[in-house]
DNA sequence: TTAGTATATTCATTTACAGTTATATAACTA
DNA sequence: TAGTTATATAACTGTAAATGAATATACTAA
């Protein structure tokens, strides 16, 4: 079963090494150096960012690049979309609170 | 130990909850009712989405509404702001190289 | 008090992973 | 060719968490 989005961002060592391939694509090796795991842990973890797609590899003799592919985080986008509409909704709502209050303060102040 | 954000988004069924509970504040019926889980799955799922904080609860006689709180989703939405600028970034070089290249063209054109 | 309703918790079972060690495979080097 | 490097995989152990059944708790109503 391929991993999906969500529980691939769900482990930190992961999401750590996703920050580091963002910054430049990186071999395994490289990622082991700028890591505490040890090579096969990072192995293990690529493959699942492999399966969520969240990262892409090319092959270059013995080494392997792994780049970021940042396409399924719009997964994450759409999902947290509605949340903050729903902030922004919130802020507005206390807006128009405290201008009707500072109104009503003003009306209770004549 | 309290589960963290991320891993409390990494259940689907926890999304659907949460989901629910975006639109308007729910019992625990109202959410076992609108799910396809048993009352005590729900229970135990509203358990991890208050240890990561991202519900409130407030008892109302033998009710107890389950509210939204937003706030916590912002580590998910800082640690997607990099890749977010990464995206942008990369479509700006696109647009430039766009723009070299049609002007190389234009001057090969000559 | 007893019965009923709403919710939480406990327990047992299973599954999914994380981490380690050892090994396999492929490519490079001498 | 043999030895080395880079990476992946397999086997194993331990642990978090998903699931389901039964039970506990807390409130309400008669």
């Amino acid at each position: 079963m391929p991993m999906d989005t969500f529980t691939a961002l769900a482990e930190p060592n992961r999401r750590r090494l996703l920050e580091a391939i963002r910054q430049e694509p990186c071999t395994v090796n490289m990622l082991v150096t700028r890591s505490d795991l040890s090579q096969p842990a990072v192995s293990k973890h690529l493959k699942y960012l492999r399966q969520a797609n969240l990262v892409v590899v090319k092959p270059d003799g013995q080494k392997r690049w792994y780049a970021l592919n940042p396409t399924p985080l719009d997964e994450i986008e759409e999902f947290l979309e509605p949340y903050r509409q729903l902030f922004l909704n919130r802020l507005d709502a206390l807006e128009q609170h405290l201008d009707l209050t500072s109104q009503t303060e003003a009306n209770e102040a004549d």
